[in-house]
RNA sequence: AGAGAGUUGGCAGAGUGGUCGAAUGCGGCGGUCUUGAAAACCGUUGUACCGCGAGGUACCGGGGGUUCGAAUCCCUCACUCUCUGCCA
């Protein structure tokens, strides 16, 4: 979330940046939070001074039964009754304010960066740039989910049976292709300079509030209740959450890992015609990379992370474009975001693969990620992107690389997989 | 899952109702000494909030309670360890 010091210093420029998000009502909400923090520091002033007497004559109390003067004690402590009412009051006062404060910031979103268009939509997303090129296919080509089918290598209906629509089962050549994927994409991240983890695929409230997928996302995560546990979404979550109430040394950063983990996504009201196959999944396979470094880093860092992306998806062979998301567009909690875009031929659409992007301090915010210099605690910026999710990639590769004698595996796969040919 | 024992500052580890935000040791930082280093010695060393400042408040796993006063007593939850059970 942001900060109130940040809001209490900005105020314009923060309505102004929630403004290009489409926010609504944005000057009095953070009128509203200015109005809130106010209310509470002077409470607090107030509380704390009562707190500070009482504990004046708590002291006084033991001295006085130390030296044996128990009726003097007596005195003072009837004292402390009108005392221990008010801070009492006060008390509750303060948590009161404290917790409408909270429940109010965690309902704002990022304040954009400059660089953000403006914009309503998808629509609005200004297109970067574009690279590589589609094969022209002819006009028997198949999308993915009949070219599944043709080779067996995906089973929807078996899913289906099994678990539910969005939960396909990958088979033969299908399976190890995806298996290839997720070696290729974690070496390639680990030769950039990425630690590897695996992490646990649940996540409690507090892993779900740090990186702010609650209390914003939360219909949109699977929950466990008997155990109030989350599948996560992203393995975004579980990995800057590592870092959650942790103050790093300078010297450790930049901090970068890379996990591939499966994601789960309910999906709730976004199903349709429009999403066949493999173009949206209740759960699918992820590598993801998580980098966390000094705020005057971070932008720099965004730009390479795109750069690593980029370079996975040339060497793939695929057709891509990057976007720079509009702010109608953005992520609840993102400050830029791009997206990467391949394109799926025989579908004629693109699909999102890669979305990278800069948190600033927002999620540091709540996670309390600082680094320490000179006594001085500062939050640090984090950054996650995809590289890659694998069920699009898997698609694009499939329509794109069709030819009568079957489906061309992109070189660098096929060392991995060890075919170079589905048919 | 059952029984028992625990959870204290970066780490180790005292502290069982009152000047305890917390002894001591180690580590870290600064200094003295040294050609340099080590050793020794001296000093310093948590986080957040409020306040222009002086200073104040809160935090001893989380939450709640008892009390004038809680690291210390009570309740509750989580986690760790030991034994038993179960299990890839």
């Amino acid at each position: 979330m942001l900060q109130i010091s940040f809001i209490q210093t900005n105020a314009d420029k923060v309505v102004a940046g929630l403004e290009k998000r489409n926010f609504p009502d944005a000057g009095n909400v953070i009128k509203k939070v200015l109005d809130l923090d106010t209310e509470r520091r002077s409470i607090q002033s107030e509380h704390d001074s009562v707190l500070s007497e009482s504990n004046g004559l708590s002291k006084q109390i033991g001295m006085l039964m130390k030296d044996g003067k128990r009726e003097e004690a007596e005195t003072v402590k009837a004292k402390t009754a009108s005392l221990k009412a008010k801070s009492k009051t006060l008390g509750e006062a303060l948590s009161k304010t404290e917790a409408a404060l909270q429940s109010l910031l965690y309902t704002i979103p990022n304040v954009p960066n400059e660089a953000v268009p403006g914009g309503r939509s998808e629509k609005d997303n200004e297109i970067v740039s574009n690279h590589g090129s589609s094969p022209a296919l002819g006009a028997d080509a198949l999308p993915h989910w009949e070219l599944v089918k043709k080779y067996d290598i995906i089973d929807f209906e078996l899913g289906n049976k099994v678990t539910g629509a969005g939960f396909p089962f990958y088979k033969g050549k299908g399976a190890r292709l995806q298996r290839a994927m997720k070696n290729y994409f974690l070496d390639k991240a680990v030769e950039a300079g990425f630690v590897e983890v695996q992490p646990p695929i649940f996540i409690n409230k507090e892993s779900g509030l740090g990186t702010g997928q609650l209390p914003d996302k939360d219909g949109q995560m699977y929950h466990m209740t008997e155990d109030d546990l989350y599948a996560i979404p992203t393995a975004e979550v579980p990995i800057t959450n590592m870092y959650r109430d942790v103050i790093l040394k300078k010297e450790a950063l930049p901090v970068k890992h890379v996990g591939f983990t499966p994601c789960f996504r309910r999906e709730a009201g976004s199903w349709g015609a429009h999403v066949r196959g493999l173009n949206r999944l209740h759960q699918f396979d992820k590598v993801e990379i998580v980098l966390i470094d000094l705020p005057e880093n971070s932008y720099d860092r965004l730009k390479e992370m795109c750069g690593h992306v980029q370079m996975l998806l040339e060497s793939l062979g695929l057709e891509y474009r990057v976007l720079n998301l509009c702010g109608g567009d953005l992520g609840f909690t993102a400050a830029q975001t791009f997206d990467m875009e391949v394109f799926s031929a025989a579908q004629d659409k693109w699909l999102e693969v890669s979305s990278v992007s800069n948190f600033e301090t927002y999620q540091a915010n709540r996670l309390k990620l600082r680094y320490k210099e000179d006594k001085k605690t500062t939050l640090l910026h984090t950054l996650n992107g995809s590289a890659l999710a694998l069920p699009r990639i898997l698609a694009a590769i499939l329509e794109n690389n069709q030819t009568p004698e079957g489906i061309k595996i992109p070189d660098v796969l096929v060392p991995y997989c060890g075919f170079d040919t589905i048919d």
